[in-house]
DNA sequence: GTCTATACAACGATAGAC
DNA sequence: GTCTATCGTTGTATAGAC
């Protein structure tokens, strides 16, 4: 098919306005504006906003858990691996783009969407407590640490959103990974440090 | 004022309609029907719908406040009173009612909104720091920790609602408070156990 | 497959009687 | 101070020509 794909750009387009505003309060007149589609076209491809809400998000969610796990894999050592996901830098005053569903009605009343956003979270704490497990942590306490460390990175967007200041993601990160690893304490911080 | 307090009725039904909806997703006319009250009372005593939010919010963000200062406060010690505000039992499915304001549009695209949710975590972070130092933790480590803390709480949330089981929540918190009590390893687990 | 035009409900807000 | 009735706009979705 060498068309332009408008149906990629429908889908391009409602994933920015999801992320910028939420499913539910993103009307598909603005994913037809932001895309410069027919009123038509929509309707055509996605029946409902029920079916371009999941291409949007699953598209979304598939995107965010290919790079986490990428960050997650390779052949350094298991506990720096979890330390580079923990310290990435993320843009916290934007939030996860799947975090942030979850506090969207429109999202949690749809189970297709609902479900997709379980199984992003499923994964990404399963394959972290399987790293530090890897890293020597015993079983049960991996899989409590994995909890906690997406809790914080996701309680970071939280805090960063709220006082409008991305430090505060930071500083909750740092505060975990000096009780993670207290090695870390002595090591110079390599990312932008403003 | 003796009377029924129909301004009372209003922002108590705003108030449940938030928690359970959002602000954005909530229409004045929902609060009408669930307050009992009639059109023109509710553009009587608040003239849009940005003055009830404010006053629904802000009525939201001091009651949650007051209780985690409460139990934050006291005369026991210092880091048994961050363990008491970090194992507090939470209704973690529901959400945070201020935490899930951050991704409410209708709440970060309005001034006052936005500034009360600030108030809220600022404050609360700036307690627990405060008790952290007060418990001997250096007053440097004590801010990130107030802040991994609050972001774990914050996260629990996130990965509760997200998976659907609350015991996301109190695994996070758990993989958080071995690390910032390892003393609380042996404890038995004072909490209903499902 | 894409477009314009339109339908119908719910939105936030206002008017004006009582 | 409270009510019912209504306004103009935007939401989701459909109709039907091209």
């Amino acid at each position: 098919m060498p068309t332009p794909a408008t149906r990629d750009r429908l889908v391009a387009a409602a994933q920015e306005l999801f992320a910028a505003q939420g499913v539910g309060a993103t009307s598909p007149r603005q994913v037809l504006a932001a895309s410069g589609v027919g009123q038509g076209s929509l309707y055509h491809h996605f029946p409902a906003k029920h079916d371009l809400a999941v291409a949007a998000v699953s598209a979304t969610a598939d995107q965010a858990l290919a790079a986490a796990l990428q960050e997650l894999s390779g052949d350094s050592p298991a506990l720096g691996r979890v330390l580079a996901y923990l310290e990435r830098p993320r843009d916290a005053l934007a939030g996860c783009r799947v975090g942030r569903l979850t506090s969207d009605q429109a999202v949690m009343d749809d189970d297709d969407l609902r479900a997709t956003v379980r199984t992003f979270f499923d994964r990404l704490v399963a394959t972290v407590a399987e790293v530090l497990t890897e890293a020597g942590v015993p079983p049960d306490d991996a899989t409590d640490r994995a909890h906690a460390a997406v809790a914080v990175v996701q309680g970071g967007y939280v805090l960063a959103r709220a006082t409008g200041d991305p430090q505060a993601m930071r500083a909750a990160v740092r505060g975990f990974v000096t009780l993670l690893d207290p090695t870390t304490r002595d090591r110079p911080d390599d990312e932008e440090s403003l």
